[in-house]
DNA sequence: TAAATTAACGAACGGTCGTTCGGATAATTA
DNA sequence: TAATTATCCGAACGACCGTTCGTTAATTTA
């Protein structure tokens, strides 16, 4: 088996491992979720999980991590194209909005904080968020510039991003295919409500 | 002691055992947080807080029932009024921005949900929140009814609404005073975006 | 003042927690 | 095939969990 079949072998069981864990624990909390009941649901024996991981909070972080940067890998490029800035925001939510529905329940757990972790973890996280941020931030205020043409402060800007997370980040509070369209129509309404208000044309 | 008095009293320990216990379980969360820890901030002995309630869980539940009281309370009355739709809607924003900044501990536990609770405080809270959300709904439902004349399914007027739910409840995710002013002004650039859009006139 | 009720406490219970350890089995490599 | 490494496990550890018990101090009522 080459060395990239061996990493792919053990990522596949990992991730099918934090996929699992993230499920169970959006459910019952991180400290509701007791390691045994992760031996559970992902069929191995308790003292079998350490293998992939050395303790309860490093699965935590691992789940975060997957995730902050599978969104922002899905994101970075959206600056690099050609694109009108409404087009750059238009991707970046129906980006974020998509992933957001296919992971559910790894939302729910990176939007819950890092309170748990140690300094370490806690910042690195913080730095991919924060890099995640910053992307939001610039697409956003290009986009106001672009529709005003007059200054806004940094602050105002900011206040509208942390705004549209909002609206984004609040899904798992309400959404059900059923009830609420696509992501795509999830996407396109949270795009229209963000740049024109709450009053289709 | 009147009666009026002894109840007073009896509350005003409750209360004041639900607010430290909410600002602790919004730091650690509800099953990171344990009886000796509410023990020690609110200054009592592990067997004493037994007096208060009967188990944890129904401590959880008195913190969200008094909070979700207290919101609908203060918006209820919205609806009897004789105000203009868009004075309702800027009501109602203001109302739970405030109530929101004011009590951002006992908010991060009301919007974590209700799973560590048997059916029938679920419910109970359940039926409270809904409470609350018809109360938005009608109000955004008749603002943009005001605003636009042709006539929008329940379905899309239900998901503006939790649009709006969400730019008010992912405060605590980043507000602070000193860097995004005061809850009238985040009030304010809520409303605004809300019916307007992200671009200030 | 006497009785009754409220408020508070220390100590202990059974149970579950995260973690560790020594060893087994399966898979890969040399 | 032999050596090596990756997976996996049962059993056990000490620590901490929510809760209960019997009792005492403080306050209110009669």
């Amino acid at each position: 088996m080459s060395d990239q079949a061996v990493i792919n072998k053990r990522l596949s069981g990992l991730d099918e491992i934090l996929d699992k864990s993230a499920q169970l624990m959006a459910h019952l909390g991180y400290h509701g979720t007791s390691m045994r009941d992760l031996a559970q649901v992902t069929g191995r024996s308790l003292s079998g999980l350490y293998h992939y991981f050395s303790n309860k909070e490093e699965l935590l972080f691992l789940i975060n991590q997957r995730g902050f940067t599978s969104l922002l890998a899905m994101s970075s490029n959206l600056l690099e194209q050609e694109l009108k800035p409404e087009e750059r925001l238009s991707g970046l939510i129906t980006n974020h909005v998509t992933y957001f529905i296919d992971h559910l329940s790894e939302m729910r757990i990176m939007t819950s904080g890092t309170m748990e972790m140690n300094e370490q973890r806690s910042q690195t996280l913080w730095k991919l968020k924060q890099e995640y941020t910053e992307l939001a931030q610039n697409i956003v205020g290009d986009y106001i510039r672009s529709q005003t043409d007059t200054d806004h402060s940094t602050n105002i800007i900011n206040r509208k991003t942390y705004l549209l997370y909002g609206m984004m980040n609040w899904i798992f509070g309400w959404y059900s295919a059923k009830d609420h369209g696509t992501a795509t129509q999830v996407a396109d309404d949270i795009f229209s409500t963000f740049t024109s208000g709450c009053c289709p044309k």
